[in-house]
DNA sequence: AACCTGACTCGCC
DNA sequence: AGGCGAGCCAGGT
């Protein structure tokens, strides 16, 4: 189990409708500092489709600006499409849809 | 095999 | 209040 599995794992386990920031899934690791590497494993993510990477944003509920899997409003669309609510273009309204407590991997 | 870099975050200055 | 460096892991050069 490398920490790319964990952070994957970790991932996954967001719900729908939900969003959870680079941090919190860092935490999930047991490690904060993680949040780095949560972001280089999101950006190979082997399972497209499977890992629900959209659902990742920045500290702040700004979605990433590096985020390229069909443009950068797709993260966006998907999450609309999902019932969760934007203060913006770019960002999430972490108020109410930040996933409280994400299960430790 | 070592070094550099990258979807981040936090703590100092 | 805003800018900069440090810490973490894996993969490419």
């Amino acid at each position: 189990m490398t920490t790319f599995d964990k952070v994957y794992a970790a991932v996954k386990q967001i719900p729908r409708g939900s969003v959870a920031t680079y941090g919190q899934v860092a935490e999930a690791l047991g490690n904060r500092r993680l949040a780095r590497v949560v972001g280089y494993a999101l950006h190979v993510n082997p399972e497209p489709g499977v890992i629900p990477c959209h659902r990742v944003v920045k500290r702040d509920g700004e979605v990433s600006s590096a985020f390229a899997f069909g443009g950068a409003n797709r993260q966006v669309e998907l999450l609309r499409g999902e019932g969760v609510e934007f203060i913006d273009e770019t960002h999430v309204d972490m108020a109410h849809f930040c996933v409280r407590a994400l299960p430790l991997v």
